[in-house]
RNA sequence: GCCCCUGUAGCUCAGUGGAUAGAGCACCGGUUUCCUAAACCGGGUGCCGCAAGUUCAAUUCUUGCCAGGGGCACCA
């Protein structure tokens, strides 16, 4: 909020001086406190279309900006402006964040354009895994920030429930089945071998008497109560997870709307489709992919693209106009060939937006744990959920850059010390939140006038100058779609409130400057536990 | 072979065109008659993988190479 004060003030200097009216200056953080609180190095980029010298330019704007009142001085050096801003003006900006509360950073209605995240829609055939957790925790994020910044997104989840997926899911129960009866058995090369399998199938066992069907009748059942029994299950750790999903959208409903029909016809009729080997390709290359592609195999049935096609024709149809998929890096290769199936069919490419996150590795003891979800081992976002709970992990998967590969340290989330980040943050809410009790013993409440300009010392300025830093935080987040940005705040934000708070004390016998230090924690505490919760993790008062 | 991601301090990572490249951990030393010491303060580290190019300015952009990881189906 503090930069794009200076930016539009930089910018109406600049068109009254130089008469230029499209220049974008770019104010950031100064970084060191020799160079002010913010500089700018748009002298620099003046220079050339100027033809001048940075210096002359940049004290041109300097004098032009003299009369502002915001700044306490305004330095040129080589050719960067430097910014000190008065401590009244961080002490308006305070004043507002305090009487807004929790909804300081909030924004309504910035944009009307309706938004769908699509994230993890993972296959029901098994429980969630580990890098299905990363997926979750990134989407869910990003949804939460999105809105709370005014934007109007959703989140979605897709079941593959229409396709191969669920006949091989039939067919490896109905073998297990067997297996289980002491017949002879054998589990397809590609279906599912892990021991979730077995536990589903006893439970089925349990309810409903299976020896009466056939093979085929078995596997068809067992592999439709197994979706519904993966599916739900699936849900249910993402609600433990703290990851709730506004729609979910089943791939039978998308098939059984005729909505592939239509995507068959109409790239029949643009002439986007031949037969080759008893199959049917989409002239995928016709749109940026390296190749055509299958969209109908040789035995009639469809691959994952058509009815994925299906499905986002059906998104735009519910009258979403911006669309971002959130997907796994197994799906990296799929991305061009899903954008120009989505071109071909009519709509504007730009509007699909896929990011794709890296894999996870799970590290114990230096080492790291191998798995494959064909073999059957396999550890499950429910297990990593009892190890080392749920706000570790979901501090941990947003915690770095979604582009990283992500070594997720089983011990360190579980440490219950200063190494592990999530709880140095929540120590601060809590740290609080005890201040705030103690300051209650005291008879000394937030109910009223708070005097800010007592706030001069230079740790209360930059608790200060952190706390407004949120909403651009916010905005970053949204901008780079990298939900890893706002962790690594809220550990600064952290940071700078146990250095504060080591330095001088909130509670004092003068009750005036108690108030106002109050009031300046009680902001912090505020923006700490938002910003937790944006990332869906607790904010406890007691630790 | 092709495609994607990564390469920055001993370790884990910030830093997506600007000033002297930053944190945390680890290591050493200090801080509690006082609101939570799960905290704080001080101490030193770098051929920014290598090489060219673009630029007034490159860790950042481009290209090539090297190394590690992942993916290349009529699977999803």
């Amino acid at each position: 909020m503090i930069k794009t004060t200076i930016t539009e003030s930089l910018k109406k200097a600049i068109e009254e001086i130089f008469k230029l009216s499209d220049t974008e200056p770019s104010v950031v953080e100064s970084p060191n406190k020799q160079f002010g609180d913010y500089s700018t190095q748009v002298a620099f980029q003046l220079a050339k279309i100027l033809k001048n010298d940075p210096k002359k330019i940049a004290s041109d704007i300097k004098n032009a900006l003299e009369g502002n009142n915001n700044f306490e001085k305004i330095e040129v050096v080589g050719g960067y402006i430097n910014f000190f801003l008065k401590n009244e003006f961080y002490h308006k900006e305070i004043e507002k964040v305090y009487s807004e509360g929790k909804e300081f950073a909030k924004l309504k209605h910035l944009s009307e354009e309706k938004i769908l995240v699509e994230y993890v829609s993972s296959n029901p055939t098994g429980p969630m895994v580990i890098v299905n957790g990363r997926a979750a925790a990134l989407g869910d994020s990003f949804v939460r920030i999105l809105n709370m910044r005014g934007y109007n997104a959703i989140s979605e989840f897709y079941i593959n429930d229409g396709g191969n997926q669920v006949f091989l899911l039939g067919i490896s129960c109905n073998e297990v089945y067997k297996k289980l009866n002491g017949m002879p058995y054998e589990i397809p090369e590609n279906g599912y071998h892990g021991s979730y399998i077995e536990d589903f199938v006893k439970l089925i066992i349990g309810k409903t008497d299976l020896s009466k069907m056939d093979d085929e009748a078995r596997s068809n059942y067992l592999g439709t109560e197994g979706v519904k029994y993966f599916h739900t299950m699936q849900i249910k750790s993402l609600k433990n997870f703290n990851v709730k999903f506004d729609s979910e959208i089943h791939e039978r409903i998308i098939r059984e709307e005729g909505l592939t029909e239509y995507v068959i016809e109409t790239l029949r009729d643009k002439n986007l489709l031949y037969e080759k080997d008893g199959a049917t390709f989409f002239k995928s290359s016709d749109f940026g992919d390296d190749k055509d592609r299958a969209i109908i195999k040789s035995n009639g049935e469809y691959t994952y693209l058509l009815p994925d096609a299906a499905y986002h024709e059906d998104k735009i149809r519910r009258n979403f106009e911006y669309l971002i998929d959130i997907f796994g890096p197994d799906h990296h290769g799929y991305v061009k060939r899903l954008r120009a199936i989505f071109e071909a069919l009519g709509h504007n490419p730009d509007k699909l937006e896929i990011l794709i996150h890296q894999i996870v590795n799970l590290i114990n003891e230096g080492g790291k744990i191998k798995m494959s979800k064909r073999k059957g081992t396999i550890i499950t976002l429910d297990d990593l959920l009892e190890d080392v709970g749920k706000d570790a992990a979901r501090f941990f998967f947003v915690m770095r850059k979604k582009n990283s590969h992500l070594d997720f340290d089983l011990k360190l989330a579980k440490e219950k010390s200063e190494n592990n980040p999530v709880f140095y943050v929540q120590y601060a809410h809590a740290r609080i939140a005890s201040i705030i009790d103690f300051a209650g013993s005291k008879g000394i409440r937030l109910n009223g006038y708070v005097n800010f300009s007592l706030l001069n010392e230079e740790k209360e300025i930059e608790l200060i100058k952190v706390i407004l830093l949120f909403p651009d935080i916010l905005d970053d987040v949204i901008r780079m779609r990298e939900p890893a940005i706002l962790p690594k705040y809220l550990i600064d934000l952290a940071s700078t409130f146990h250095s504060f708070y080591n330095k001088h004390r909130v509670i004092t016998d003068d009750k005036e400057l108690s108030l106002a230090r109050l009031a300046l924690v009680q902001c912090v505490k505020n923006t700490i536990k938002v910003g937790l919760n944006l990332i869906g993790v607790n904010a406890p008062d007691k630790m």
